[in-house]
DNA sequence: CGCGTGACGCCCA
DNA sequence: GTGGGCGCCACGC
């Protein structure tokens, strides 16, 4: 992966705010980028310096491997999720902002 | 270049 | 709600 994209990710990654959840595509889709696999791709090699756990699948369910992890930490953040669903209708980022309307 | 795999997403039955 | 198939791009062998 180029540098350039995987910074971009990061920034926007890193761009949602806490209380919110953002999907792969959605990511994927700000960064330009292809498909959202993309966006896993790059987050496998961050890190961990970046909201990580608020990137979820665009059926409102997190990674298998991290389905704990994110669910525990979104819900320090009030998100809630039913059983092992969030919803997005609910929590979902909206990168335009509540001001474009 | 081909094969297998993956922090995905959409469609169909 | 559940199960199966396809498309997409990148990484490793």
């Amino acid at each position: 992966m180029d540098e350039e994209t995987h910074e971009l990710v990061r920034e926007i990654v890193s761009g949602v705010p806490a209380g919110t959840v953002a999907t792969y595509g959605d990511v994927a889709a700000l960064a330009g980028l292809p498909n959202p696999r993309m966006v896993g791709q790059v987050l496998r090699e961050d890190g961990g310096d970046i909201p990580w756990h608020r990137i979820i699948r665009a059926d409102g369910v997190p990674a298998a491997h991290l389905r704990s992890e994110q669910l525990a930490r979104l819900r320090a953040e009030g998100v809630l999720a039913e059983g092992q669903r969030i919803s997005l209708t609910r929590y979902r980022w909206n990168p335009e902002g509540p001001g474009a309307g």
